[in-house]
DNA sequence: TCATCATGCCGAT
DNA sequence: TCGGCCTGATGAT
């Protein structure tokens, strides 16, 4: 399930392999029909990832926006280029080309490398799919998402003007679009002097700093900062020692940048394994984590469990309707 | 085999 | 604050 490097994966997968080509656009489930008519024929020219939202563009300028919600996921079949060496992978990876489906917007696995090869190419549907985008080669299913809409340039321009910076967003690309998040700049303190808009880091930090909310709810308001979820906001605090109760504003500049740049390099390595892995591990431990998931972090879903650094048991409890786990010693 | 829960978020109430 | 989304993993039965 989807936190922000899941998206950034699905993103760079429809990259590969179906930006370029001209698309079939189909909604076998039903509820997409007059979305899909709008874009059925066109080219796709981009696939972009912001936060936990997906944004493709097709040749009109049209937009379609996805979010994958609780638990909707992307079905892949046919060719599919391999993303990331070191990605979670079962079966050979650079095996043969044909697949059956490789699901992501969960923990990614690929279904046997060869399991397609007795099975028709397109395949049939599977369960409710909202939306099909099929190259001659390759297939895409969307399935469960929370949301899909076809979007004009400029209500897409909206949409990813109310979520906050994504230190793995690449908008500079994006013309008309916010020029939010270009992480090619850490600004400092020089954005001001420099006449230039605000670094994405320096969005976050004023947006974090600047409220009584607790820095545990901020963590999760997409419009503070996109694409942690509830696994890295647990991940993130813990890493940095910090009090999920502690006031925003109460959080210093320079706590709020390191949250920032934690946060940049977790999800680079998300993207790049597809789990998220937030321990520091020996080279060995890492490749276990990969298929095993309570190897992975210091404090999520280990309600009761010793903290791994001070011993205490690990707390759970509701921030922002969902559960936060906290150790109590060690941040505070 | 069944019930519950979950890495999210929106809109109705 | 609650239900919807309508999936898949997990743990209880």
């Amino acid at each position: 399930m989807p936190e922000g490097h899941t998206v950034h994966r699905i993103a760079r997968q429809l990259g590969l392999d179906l930006v370029g080509h001209r698309l079939a656009v189909s909604s076998p489930q039903g509820r997409f029909a007059a979305g899909a008519r709008r874009l059925d024929g066109q080219l796709l020219v981009a696939s972009r990832a912001v936060g936990k939202q997906l944004f493709l563009e097709f040749e009109s300028g049209d937009v379609l926006r996805v979010h994958l919600g609780l638990y909707g996921a992307w079905d892949f079949y046919g060719r599919l280029t391999p993303l990331t060496p070191g990605a979670v992978a079962r079966g050979s990876m650079g095996a043969p080309r044909l697949r059956r489906a490789v699901r992501m917007g969960e923990d990614e696995r690929e279904v046997g490398a060869d399991a397609g090869i007795d099975h028709p190419f397109p395949p049939e549907p599977v369960g409710q799919v909202r939306v099909r985008l099929a190259s001659a080669e390759t297939v895409a299913d969307l399935r469960g998402p929370s949301a899909c809409e076809v979007l004009d340039p400029s209500q897409a321009a909206l949409a990813v003007a109310r979520l906050g910076p994504d230190p793995a967003a690449d908008l500079a690309e994006w013309p008309g679009y916010a020029p939010l998040s270009n992480p090619s700049t850490n600004g400092q303190a020089t954005d001001a002097a420099l006449g230039s808009a605000p670094s994405p880091r320096s969005v976050m930090i004023d947006r974090l700093t600047s409220r009584s909310v607790a820095v545990g709810q901020l963590l999760m308001d997409q419009s503070v900062v996109a694409g942690i979820g509830n696994i890295y906001r647990a991940e993130l605090l813990f890493r940095a020692r910090l009090d999920p109760h502690t006031p925003g504003r109460r959080v210093p500049r320079e706590t709020a940048g390191a949250l920032w740049d934690d946060w940049a390099v977790l999800l680079a390595e998300g993207i790049r394994t597809g789990v998220i892995i937030t321990r520091d591990l020996t080279p060995t431990e890492h490749t276990d984590a990969l298929t095993d998931p309570t190897l992975r972090n210091w404090v999520y879903h280990r309600t009761g469990l010793p903290c791994l650094v001070s011993g205490t048991p690990v707390v759970v409890e509701e921030m922002a309707n969902r559960n936060l786990y906290w150790c109590p010693t060690c941040q505070k």
